[in-house]
DNA sequence: AATGAATGAGCCTTCATTCAT
DNA sequence: TATGAATGAAGGCTCATTCAT
């Protein structure tokens, strides 16, 4: 009782529709932030009424669940190794590493969270607020975020017995942390100017800890 | 027309009422995000009239602007190294870098990053998440913390001769970059668990960055 | 940004509405005066939202617009004499000047204009006061009192060459002044109680003015 | 109880406050109309505390009413045939009519109203407009006002038997009004550029008027 | 007498959400 | 299903007025 009724849409024009509200969302939001983007508006850039909306969606912050987690989708399954994507799946660049040296593993995966920081980089940006903002708006993020923590790991693991340090836990931490980082400055803070430099010495810094004693 | 004027307290008893205003935002701000806490609930906080709110303050981002520079006054004032502060300065930890080695001075650095990071560490979130969210934001922040980038490359320029890299402009970027969020990382969202391995490896993966070939 | 969706009412019930929040400041304005009327209190005494009220007005001074143009409408539009309006025109009282003395149409004319101040004399009154008190106001009134202005000229052209006067445009400008101020002073501050003798007096003194060497 | 005590300056200095205070208020209430004056700003323009201005007054509209007196003193007096001013008062041009025409007596009236608009314009606009605003404000203005009516009256009946008009009464209220009028808007609206023009046709049509049958 | 910090009612406005059609 | 008019709580801010010093 009271519990509104949320569609789930099967037909086509209904899917159409919420990928609609959702591109429109996206649009707004990176423009102008979250809490700037009113649910009114949102429905009007999607050429849908408002009443549209909130049977699609229980609130704005349902609507923002579901665009992280589609993110998330598109971001990090390129980079999932042995998962099998439902529709034929494109393959992972890191479902082949054997014929990769240490270097250009590493290399690979700062290109990669590169790339996945180029798709919808104003609203991840607005994903990255808001998971500092409140605790609330984090997990959202971080229940995606997981999935590309173990994926790193396993790389890593991979490597394991010409790693020369001890604390693999603490330093995947780190690297995780420090790639996200910096990739996410140069993108979001720089425009993304001075890229290939920042790969460049952060593959020299990453591979320099992992293996030098 | 309105240029409302702005009282700048001198009185004990006023600035003592400003600082309870500010006490009480920082609470709420830390608590629920700075757009979720509203002026009239800061002012009931603080057990001010709204009234006496908006003498101080022109408007609730001007009252934001004055905690960051609060913040970034405790913050980094300690890690400033030849600036005579008014009153009987504290000596900063960097006023002797002589006797240190490289890996102490890195760990060092690392370590006072880290004790910033301990002072209203809510509220340094939330200006995190601010700064994300909107360019506006980010300059306020920004104005703050060059000092703070410059200092560090002043550092290393001590230590100039005896270092590897080529690219010195993007390593001070990306080492403080990975410094920062690392320590952000582990104070603000894993509180502080792991701070000792991550000081650790830290030093460790900088030291081997700057100075192995 | 902002550029707040004004709508525009289509249906009965919405129009109705509107109208209702008209009815409502119109009182309220003629009681306490435009701004001593809080859009509020508009809404309250219109039995509608406040939000409804924003919804059909940008702001107070917006439906202030309005109601200054429905006004001059109801005033000038049966003074109008060549102009066809839209829907079955009543036809206006100086559609046949032909058959009148002079006398007869000046004397018209004044209690044409009595008659326009006799609808809503209190919100007219409201409107001469803000028309004084800023610029801004006053063009509001003036671009729909131009018309009347118009009209009178037609009406005074007509008897060119029986004209005494030299200088016409003073001669017109005066006696529309004299016109105004005497009607208005009339209805607004002593209630319309000498109303005949005051037409006949100033019917006298323009013609006098007009034809008499 | 409860009446705040207000004090009637007699010392020379809180006579020059009390000015001060009445000049502050008639050039803001000039300039931005006597709604957007706050009595905060009156008391900084008059570089006095709020404290002292509410020891003055009893409220803002207090203080208007004082305003209004003030220039119906400064407009009127000079007008007043036989009153004795307090001190030392200087003659009224209407003092000795022996020696004028009527048409010379007319024309001196209007004249001396137009004076009395040039001191101190916006403030009389300002006046003007809050009178039509509210009766409470209109009697203030009223009680003023009627002095001036007494002297037309006055004026008039020196030439009683030439008179060619019936109702006197209606005819004084006519022209006073007319005058006022004319003046008025002349001196408010157009920037009393057509001044002369004004003055001569008005008096044409006054003494025709009053004179012809 | 004078000060001016403090008050808080009340104004304008926005926007997430509901619900009758 | 879809619509969008309507709601009203809540937020930001002003200003006439008081009162402790």
């Amino acid at each position: 009782m009271g519990d509104k009724e949320i569609r789930v849409p099967k037909q086509k024009r209904s899917i159409e529709k919420k990928q609609r509200i959702k591109n429109a969302a996206i649009k707004l939001m990176s423009e102008k932030g979250y809490h700037s983007t009113s649910s009114n508006e949102i429905a009007k850039e999607a050429g849908v009424s408002i009443g549209t909306f909130y049977s699609y969606y229980k609130d704005k912050k349902d609507l923002y669940k579901e665009l992280v987690a589609d993110i998330y989708n598109v971001v990090i399954s390129p980079m999932n190794m042995n998962e099998e994507s439902e529709e034929g799946s494109a393959s992972s660049p890191f479902d082949n590493l054997d014929n990769l040296s240490i270097e250009e593993t590493v290399y690979l995966y700062i290109e990669t969270v590169f790339k996945g920081h180029e798709y919808e980089t104003a609203f991840q940006r607005e994903i990255a607020s808001l998971s500092e903002q409140s605790d609330e708006f984090r997990e959202i993020e971080m229940v995606h975020k997981k999935g590309l923590t173990q994926m790193f790991i396993s790389v890593l693991s991979a490597y394991k017995d010409e790693l020369k340090i001890k604390d693999l836990k603490t330093a995947s931490y780190l690297i995780l942390t420090t790639v996200e980082a910096a990739v996410h400055d140069t993108m979001f803070h720089n425009g993304g100017k001075n890229k290939k430099a920042v790969i460049r010495e952060l593959t020299a810094m990453i591979v320099n800890y992992l293996f030098t004693e």
